[in-house]
DNA sequence: GTTGGTAGTCATGTTTTTTTGACTAATTGA
DNA sequence: TCAATTAGTCAAAAAAACATGACTACCAAC
């Protein structure tokens, strides 16, 4: 652990930084329900088809940790959590919304 | 083979097709060097310090495939390779500069 | 004809990511 | 109290991505 290479490079491709926290195999669709509001565990694991638990719940974690977005316990009746898109991942959407232009 | 799900995930999620395309070790810092102009195998082997033959090669390939890259034969001395961001790429760009603009 | 530069491929091994299935624990409704 | 729903964790296996080292092939200079 001397010099942190991770923010070299970052520095040297910024980018890349963004990229990776999006990048995944269910980030993206993660994101993108996201959109449409407040999503939770375990509708996720409905609304994704071939997903699983673990996946899901790392995903929304690394999401989370990335300030994309953020963890609420809705006290309510039935009590649960709640994940929202941060002021970051909406400042995100517009660069979200560039990449869906391409469609390939 | 049944239905091809790619295209129905990405019907569903159409950022993703753009995400994977750009996303892994070298990718992204290849598209950026490429910004500034043509590159070439050896020279992105020299520019990448922890790069390898081999996967700036399958990153070459994959882009080339997914039309971000154009690979040109440059008939010259020496004779070389060159390759190029193509329509698409250039197209890019403002996605790139984009995800640039969040400096986590 | 040997060295050095061009641009790779191939087989193998390591590392990272993703999946599977079992398990936990609190809350809610009947 | 029992069953379902909430939201996960954990260990292990499978799959995908990445790295290593040897090798190929072409061209030009010495």
């Amino acid at each position: 652990m001397t010099t942190n290479n991770l923010h070299q490079e970052e520095a040297s491709c910024p980018a890349e930084g963004i990229l990776k926290q999006l990048s995944g195999k269910w980030k993206p669709q993660i994101f993108r329900l996201a959109l449409d509001g407040p999503v939770r565990f375990n509708g996720l694991l409905r609304q994704l088809p071939g997903s699983n638990k673990q996946s899901v719940a790392t995903a929304l974690k690394e999401m989370e940790e990335a300030d994309i977005l953020v963890k609420t316990v809705v006290q309510e009746k039935p009590l649960h959590i709640e994940y929202t898109l941060s002021e970051k991942g909406r400042a995100m959407v517009s660069v979200f919304r560039g990449m869906e232009s391409f469609l390939t």
